[in-house]
DNA sequence: AGGTTGACTCACC
DNA sequence: TGGTGAGCCAACC
């Protein structure tokens, strides 16, 4: 089942992403080999069971927004030492996740 | 089968 | 960065 592997990939990037970090899904889907996939990113992520313990509450969107209907996520974020912004998106500039600009 | 929605992104300003 | 408009693809009704 081709969609379930496409899920089960983002899932396997997702869990990569590290501590007090956040991803996109323009990234995921990136990494994914599929930049257009944004969308689908996230119907994977809100398909994502939860005994999978993806990191879900460290994807955004491109403008640093977080998932709508879930509070909670600002939370994590904020206990991981996210930065966030006075509108209550996070602080893309100093929490993205910078893949590949991390092998320093 | 057809129309609408959505955990999105890019272009524009 | 971020609101709006338009494109995009799959799921849902």
């Amino acid at each position: 089942m081709k969609k379930q592997e496409f899920n089960n990939l983002i899932y396997h990037i997702v869990s990569m992403i590290p501590y007090g970090k956040v991803a996109t899904y323009g990234q995921i889907a990136f990494m994914a080999g599929m930049p257009q996939c944004a969308r689908r990113v996230g119907q994977a992520m809100h398909n994502a069971p939860e005994y999978f313990e993806l990191p879900c509450h460290r994807v955004v969107n491109s403008k640093g927004r977080l998932v709508p209907g879930w509070q909670e996520q600002r939370g994590y974020l904020l206990n991981e030492g996210v930065h966030f912004k006075e509108n209550g998106n996070v602080d893309l500039k100093q929490s993205i996740w910078r893949w590949d600009t991390e092998s320093t």
